[in-house]
DNA sequence: TTGTAGGCGTTATCAT
DNA sequence: ATGATAACGCCTACAA
């Protein structure tokens, strides 16, 4: 039954209370195999008592770091970014790290906070989705002696690790899927161009167009969503059907799959088959496949990301601060689903289906 | 341009650099009114060019207190639990205050350590889904002044305040729509009874039979799924299948929609219609609308509780101990989409389908 | 094997 | 308005 508002006790009060120094107990806390067993026992028994906990605030300032990772994402609700810190917390927790997340809602002011107060607290090492092409927190943190690692950013930073997949292909193989598929015109509803996510997807679509031996201005056209989600996504698609008499895109590009629910869902509620409406994701999220029409979406490692950020970060805590970087990059994959599939509207002849 | 590992300023190299002493430092962080404009401005000059970060371990120390507060959930890959991390992250933005995530996997041994740390580093303020009905650790905490609170946990703690949802209530809206429907046999994929929501929204389910004149024994069957997620729910049909001969539940109540999800998919697996299978699942996330067939399901006010629950940890820090804890409970809405509107399969009499 | 003492960076108290 | 100084609780030499 714990007593009210008890002050917690410390190093001290143990001490006290098991007849020992405080450094006896420091040691049984820290080093048992250096106490003797009857007094390890001794202080055990009285740090069970009391409820001893050791102040963490004490011991980082003393040590000079905290016993966790913090890890900065775009967007927390966003499937992909929890999938990611997932595979952070496990590497984390193999090495008895914890794990801070914070998110940043893609704001830079955001971002700036949740770093000072990683740098603050002075995390055993950070991991960062960078909400914009300005890294310069991050190196500045990196050149503190803390380990950074970047995570989804392609151009690389040469002092910093990275892990990154790359966007440029990830573009590429979703628009060559929708020309393939008999699309002459392709919208590509993205996010601001500050994501290198999104110019680089942007990018990949452009090189996809030209390849096909068509020219980007004509057969490929940039929307704009106001939040990369499946709000953004499903406004965006309401204001193109509201200028184009309810006419919807040939062919759909969506930055990820959140944006490309939203549209689906945007073009249902207009009254529209999202089904005739050929369409590509990206990220594809578990859910992706129990969708009203499954979607097509490109892969990444999501999990495997997490896993090696947290992996470098444990590397360049050891190694010296001279070292090249490492700088992983994946490959993405795409999944063809029903979403893609040539839909009455695109068989260029024959009869039509059903 | 950092150069290399300088090691981190602190308040005696501001002090010194800027021909003051530490005190005066530590007001102009923290009290700039109290500092005469001229000292400030050379003192904030010095701050800027040392790129000096206040050591948030030693403030920690000194003051007893982080300035963050944590949140633990059962599942951080669940839409649901970030969705109430969002109300707790912005309500405690409000208040200059962080957040430190993590995850217990409804491991109460992860929920231990996750506490341990949370205590270690005197957190601001506790939130916590309880993985178990044993609290003892977040009611120590408490005793010991950090305040606490108990998010969807129903049976409350008299000494914790709590927000919860009437699970029992979602559990009856859930069957009580199916039954209505024309179900005469309902499934319930279920979790552990370890957790209170699965107890609780059984117990439901269990209340709105008999509510029905039906006998819960003969019309209700729990089924558990390993895991609560989508995977879980996937298993569980398959294996159900496979001891049914292939034939689906007449209806299913699933315990959230995840778990919803995976049973849809892996209906559809089986060369079956999940949209012949009357379903409802529960917490109606975003998605729920977009799926292949649009889920019923049982709605809470997620963001709000989030909001609610870092309210009262406000609300507790201010108030002394003794006084009576806060208890907010909300009511449950059902959402009715397609998933659940009796099919084919229900119609009492007519020739079997295939 | 165990005890003693200094210092990590901050804030707050008390002088000036 | 500013400066000097004593804690906060812990870890770790070093001494016994």
């Amino acid at each position: 039954m714990p007593r009210g508002d008890a002050a917690r006790p410390s190093v001290t009060d143990v001490a006290r209370a098991a007849g020992v120094s405080v450094g006896t107990v420091s040691n049984v806390v820290n080093r048992p195999g250096k106490v003797s067993r009857a007094t390890r026992e001794r202080v055990q028994a009285a740090i069970d008592r009391l409820q001893f906990v050791p102040n963490g605030a004490a011991r980082g300032l003393r040590t000079g770091t905290l016993a966790a990772i913090g890890l900065v994402v775009l967007d927390i609700r966003n499937p992909f970014f929890t999938e990611i810190a997932r595979g952070v917390e496990d590497a984390a927790g193999d090495r008895g790290l914890s794990l801070m997340l914070a998110s940043s809602d893609q704001d830079p002011t955001r971002e700036r906070r949740i770093l000072s107060l990683f740098a603050a607290h002075a995390v055993a090492g950070v991991v960062a989705v960078p909400a914009s092409d300005d890294v310069f927190q991050l190196v500045e943190l990196a050149g503190r002696g803390t380990p950074v690692v970047l995570l989804d950013h392609p151009s690389p930073v040469e002092q910093l690790p990275s892990v990154a997949v790359d966007n440029v292909a990830g573009g590429q193989l979703a628009v060559r899927h929708l020309l393939g598929g008999g699309a002459e015109q392709v919208v590509m509803l993205n996010g601001s161009h500050r994501l290198s996510q999104c110019r680089d997807r942007w990018e990949g679509a452009r090189r996809a167009v030209r390849a096909a031996g068509l020219t980007p201005d004509s057969a490929l056209t940039e929307v704009r969503v106001g939040s990369i989600d499946a709000a953004g996504g499903a406004a965006a698609i309401e204001e193109w059907l509201a200028f184009h008499d309810g006419c919807p895109p040939e062919a759909l590009f969506c930055v990820n799959d959140l944006v490309a629910i939203g549209a689906a869902g945007a073009l249902r509620n207009a009254g529209l088959d999202p089904a005739d409406t050929p369409m590509v994701g990206y990220d594809n999220l578990e859910l992706a496949a129990e969708l009203a029409v499954p979607l097509t979406s490109v892969a990444q490692p999501t999990y495997e990301m997490g896993r090696s950020a947290a992996e470098l970060l444990r590397q360049q805590a050891g190694a010296d601060a001279a070292a090249p970087a490492g700088h992983l990059v994946f490959q993405p994959e795409l999944v063809v689903r029903a979403s893609s599939r040539p839909s009455r509207r695109l068989v260029p002849v024959g009869p039509p289906r059903l």
